[in-house]
DNA sequence: TTTCCCCTAAGTAGAAGCCAGTAGGTATTT
DNA sequence: AAATACCTACTGGCTTCTACTTAGGGGAAA
């Protein structure tokens, strides 16, 4: 993917809801997230968008979400208009395009499974979900802050926070900092977690 | 949109997870259902299909969830390839098929904001949603059960009920039968109900 | 260095889950 | 036709989990 390289700073906003969706991104460092702001005001995050992910790309005309830098970040930008004119003749383009919707479709399908747990499971869940798009060292780099991953899990900071606690205590992972997390191994091989106590 | 016409039985499966993603349904009678099941048992339901919606249409090669008809359904059916083929020529058509993705995106965005209200707000959420797509009548017609419901909304089925009753008793709903319901207007109008104490 | 977030800790309160139990309607059986 | 089973929906009591609140410590940014 080829496109302008811009660079935005933390907490800095990359394109706004209801704009209309003329551009189409690449993260090549740093970490983005999208999110809505709902009428009584909470924040949801509705995905996390690590280097060599997609966004941006809502298939409609205008942007369903914000999205914003998390960190210092750099992305590549395209015009939306003229990937979609190229994708007509290019069948591969057109394959590309089509499989980013289906892993954003995906991405949303897994998150509504998350969003149904409990706090424990959503919370490993996330973390394996990071782990598994992470560069696959042991350990997980976390850009968000902990109020990002509450709103992107719908729980409280003070939640995800005794989590991590507990879970480092269970010995499911390890808090080397509180942006490194190691998981542990029965973790990643089993698909799911059942009983922990 | 064209294609071959089918019947489907109550609780009968249109098609299953995983399956090749083959073909595209447009419902033009009855509803269906999408679902996943977990690996603890419990039943994920995507979304809800009534007269005129597309289903099935995954962008992906293979069926991410299965479906089901919720209530005796007929569904017209196509052949996806066929579709796409025809889509490379008529730019009508594949505009369409974006559009209906583009409301399936939203329309798992939307369930995920369901997801992190209160239990009242979801299910007001779920009627609201249900009243913009129904008939325009007054009154809200509900083919699927209370388990059904609790499953798309991530609670159970006593709270469903529970819910149920107590919208009625506070005025914002009227329970017809228990499988039709009347919205109030105020909350029809109003983007969000936000003090109904 | 110093400030300011960010994160963690602990206790309380409330919301939703779980476990019964009841009732009404429909289908099946005898 | 009566009796029975079955499915669906509603209600009550108890338990559990997570939000809310307050407080304090620690680390990154300036």
């Amino acid at each position: 993917m080829i496109g302008t390289p811009m660079r935005f700073a933390r907490n800095t906003e990359i394109y706004g809801e209801e704009e209309a969706a003329e551009h189409l991104y690449q993260v090549t460092s740093g970490a983005v997230r999208t999110y809505k702001i709902l009428e009584d005001g909470r924040r949801q995050i509705g995905a996390f968008y690590l280097p060599g992910d997609i966004f941006g790309f809502e298939a409609g005309d205008t942007h369903i979400s914000s999205a914003e830098a998390i960190c210092e970040s750099q992305v590549l930008m395209v015009r939306r208009s003229a990937l979609m004119i190229r994708a007509i003749h290019e069948k591969d383009l057109a394959r590309q395009l089509w499989d980013a919707t289906a892993l954003e479709l995906r991405r949303f399908q897994n998150h509504v499974m998350l969003l149904i747990s409990s706090a424990e499971q959503r919370v490993i869940g996330f973390l394996r979900d990071m782990a598994r798009r992470a560069t696959k060292n042991a350990a997980i780099e976390l850009p968000m802050s902990r109020q990002d991953i509450a709103d992107y899990l719908g729980l409280t900071i003070e939640t995800i926070s005794r989590t991590f606690t507990q879970l480092e205590q269970k010995g499911v992972i390890s808090l080397l900092t509180s942006r490194r997390v190691e998981l542990r191994d029965h973790v990643l091989f089993h698909g799911f977690v059942r009983n922990l106590d």
